[in-house]
DNA sequence: CGGCGACTTGATAAACTTCAAAATGCGTGG
DNA sequence: CCACGCATTTTGAAGTTTATCAAGTCGCCG
């Protein structure tokens, strides 16, 4: 099942609104009361579809809103100095980017659609302003900073201290559970992403990803279809990478 | 100059405020009217100074504050499942530490000390109420964070795309940028960690570190005395790893 | 159906790690 | 204040992992 098939997908019009929205247990409105939701539903505007290959936000370019994905996926990455990309995160639905443009009133990054995808998109000014308003709004916020801070961090840890094999396997099963979480199959999906899309976000080379995954295949872990991935035995997978870390977490990426 | 004989370390006692500290500036009063920095001094705790090797805070305890390092330095680091230490961020006077234990109401990573280090305890729940009353300290807090997630996006960059060399100099012009931030010579300075902890942090054998530290040497960009580094071809040394980037900031690790 | 980009596979090379050992620095206790 | 012992750092040699280069295959879109 493919993340770019969300239920919202094609139900969700233009003038959808944060409470018919089947994101919204995982998305900011989480927690918030219905007069609440109503509120922040006010100030955020749906976006027509982003087709593959468009630009959400360019680095450099100042900083308004963030957004939060709706259906599809997007990629961030970072332009460096030497000219080459280095992806920096990829977001599925209800997944927020754009925060990293705050501290500077301007995006480091670019976002980039990665499949046909759709945005809400939140000017900050205005969510920071209801945010005083309604505590919990507020905390949501802070919440999803912070989430990213850890996650960033963790992510690190992979960049840093794994091997191959462990930055694979870490990635794989990342991607198994945030699609869990919104209701697909944690087994089994398509990556949105190219061979090579992977290894510049993992540091590896093309070639690294295409070799770590048909052995994988051949070890029986996973089973590889083109983009079609089906984890075989998740276990196994989860032992490869180190289960859980000292909160209980899953060891995301 | 290390880091450690701050200037306010010896002058700020337990009861200091931030109206007469020297780092607030670069704190979270910057930019905050007077009345609202005293609401903000009365919540802040100022702690015992932190010996070397002590814990601030461990990974999976409940999360209650976060900190501001008022002078030394403190590391992060996560222990992954495999036991060992990965660290996750060295933190100088006027930095915050613990905003990645919002999320999950739990630090995710330990905080210790490199040598002797004060801090001040800003307990988040009134930190978060009184951000409701001061929009001015609720967008700094924003900002603190986006700032944190643009860093560590940049820490991204270097730990997958970077060579040995690459990442010794970016970490050493790092510290340089925010050593001279706080007032401090940008080409000369103590390094208060380890050369096996500067190793972990930016993915690299102790052994590479060293041997990368004395070739630099040799080639006159930087003069090692143990822990005392001096920038002696500062121009080099940031052309090595890429100056500035689309934001015309420059490449922090 | 053709062409082009994405992916795979193999061979070689480079960068970095690991292992080993010596040198240096540092704190502690006599 | 010096000497001892441990930890850190440096240096060398060998070994691995992964990148790079090259070529061929697959699959998709026009």
């Amino acid at each position: 099942m493919s993340i770019s098939s969300a239920p919202s997908r094609f139900s969700s019009k233009l003038t959808s609104q944060c409470q018919n929205c089947s994101l919204s247990a995982l998305c900011l409105p989480i927690a918030l009361a219905d007069e609440d939701i109503n509120k922040l539903d006010q100030i955020i505007e749906r976006k027509r579809p982003l087709k593959k290959g468009d630009i959400l936000f360019h680095q450099g370019q100042t900083f308004d809103s963030v957004f939060a994905v709706r259906s599809g996926t997007l990629k961030t990455f970072n332009i460096t100095a030497s000219g080459e990309e280095q992806i920096t995160g990829f977001y599925c639905p209800s997944e927020l980017v754009g925060l990293s443009g705050i501290d500077n009133n301007a995006y480091p990054i670019t976002a980039k659609a990665l499949e046909t995808t759709t945005v809400c998109e939140i000017p900050f000014s205005h969510l920071e302003n209801l945010s005083s308003q309604i505590p919990s709004l507020k905390h949501q916020l802070f919440r999803v900073m912070s989430r990213k801070i850890s996650d960033d961090q963790q992510m690190m840890v992979l960049l840093g201290k794994k091997n191959a094999d462990e930055k694979v396997a870490s990635f794989l099963l990342n991607l198994s559970t945030r699609f869990k979480k919104r209701g697909y199959s944690a087994t089994s999906f398509r990556l949105a992403m190219s061979r090579g899309e992977v290894g510049n976000y993992l540091g590896l080379a093309v070639e690294t990803v295409s070799r770590v995954m048909t052995r994988f295949q051949k070890n029986a872990l996973i089973e590889v279809d083109g983009k079609e991935i089906t984890i075989i035995n998740l276990a196994q997978m989860q032992k490869l990478v180190g289960i859980a870390d000292d909160c209980g977490r899953i060891a995301d990426i």
